[in-house]
DNA sequence: GGCCGGTGTCAAGGACACGTCAAGATCCGC
DNA sequence: GCGGATCTTGACGTGTCCTTGACACCGGCC
């Protein structure tokens, strides 16, 4: 599947030139010249990279970059002619993935379209927010524990400071020194003991066998892990 | 959760004046002055973004680069003197989510570790950075070791400390005095006795058939060598 | 064959990390 | 200021892991 790559500049030599070099490169490539035309390319085709120059004719580069940013996670590479640091920070807090000050080299250009691509995105921004295991759900959005059958799990601050750490890491072993770190501070790297109590409180509360935990795991000597 | 940066740069000064910043804005800065330190704490700690020098005293950047690559899609901002568009396009297909030319402006900068960050890790919760082969599996960025047939395999830290070392520099020879000093520390270079124990113990949790190892290969006086 | 350096294997001890319980200390709402 | 919940700290039994030593093995070399 050849990505597509949506070239928005009103400057049609330069986007020409954008076009030849891209679809030699093996991609497809869809072209506008002002703002209006972008979004709605952007909407029907979903392109893989847009490659946006700040200067349009009728509408404002950011406010493309918005417009896109409204439904969209697609990687965006803004070209302008301004250099400013103001106007760099501006377009990339608006959603901008990079950010290319004109004139550019054709080489360069393309490797950061390479890099873009590469990283893709997952098209839905789903953020996972409840974890469901056969003993209990954990919901991150709401902050609340049930138990399989729906009854509520109270936990202390605390508590939930590390469960949420580990949830969030599902899977990965979650270092002793980046637990303390998260839920205590920094100043806590060594207080490994908290670490004991607290997980033998959340064992104590969501465990069904606490002795013998299946989901908050112990790594001896490195850290913790959560298991689905 | 305030996400980590790893900031790595040789020069001692603009670390600092990085990390002041970052941490000025929020962020849990970690530093490291060489390609190796960078490298072991970008898996030990697991940053949300990296930004690398690439004038580096021990290994060239581009190495460095190339290291996280081979386990992590974590973003990694690349800072260079050097503007050339050659070098660009290799740190670019290198993996280098972005390039910042020196010098810039701390805003700029701020603006795109910002981007890098809100981008973010789709990574999380997926498997795809692993090392598989035939016989067994092992996922660095959640430190997991598994078997062919999915059961995960118990490994103690410092039986980590060795397979880490080796698997991320699959293929290549790695000396008996790197494996001690990266694991153990550079005060234990003369114990060669530790790797033959802990080479053995993996050798026993992780080959076919621990008598003929096919991936733990030992070189003669020499070192040992991780092949997939 | 005997020697020797480097290697693989096994087992045991002691050090260390972990889980557990419970008693202060501290915080917070009332 | 009071009382309850929550956090910290200490002590202890248990289990795991690191270290260390003893010994067999393999290859090359004298």
């Amino acid at each position: 599947m050849t990505p597509r790559v949506l070239v928005v500049d009103d400057d049609v030599a330069l986007a020409r030139a954008l076009a030849i070099n891209l679809r030699a490169h093996g991609y497809q490539v869809l072209v506008a010249h002002d703002g209006r035309q972008a979004l709605s390319e952007a909407g029907r085709s979903d392109p893989a990279v847009v490659v946006l120059d700040l200067g349009l004719p009728d509408l404002d580069g950011i406010q493309v970059l918005q417009g896109i940013r409204g439904w969209s996670t697609m990687p965006v590479i803004v070209l302008s002619a301004r250099s400013t640091s103001a106007e760099k920070v501006a377009a990339l807090d608006a959603g901008a993935d990079d950010y290319v000050t004109k004139p550019f080299g054709m080489e360069e250009l393309l490797a950061r379209v390479r890099a873009a691509v590469r990283r893709g995105r997952p098209a839905t921004g789903v953020e996972q927010a409840a974890m469901v295991t056969e003993d209990f759900t954990v919901d991150l959005a709401a902050r609340r524990v049930a138990a399989a059958d729906g009854t509520p799990i109270r936990l202390t601050p605390t508590e939930w400071g590390v469960l949420e750490v580990l949830v969030r890491n599902v899977g990965k072993m979650v270092p002793q020194r980046q637990l303390l770190t998260e839920v205590w501070g920094p100043a806590y790297e060594g207080e490994s003991h908290y670490l004991r109590v607290y997980l033998a409180q959340l064992r104590r509360k969501l465990e069904p066998d606490p002795a013998h935990p299946r989901h908050l795991i112990t790594e001896a000597g490195m850290g913790y892990r959560f298991e689905q």
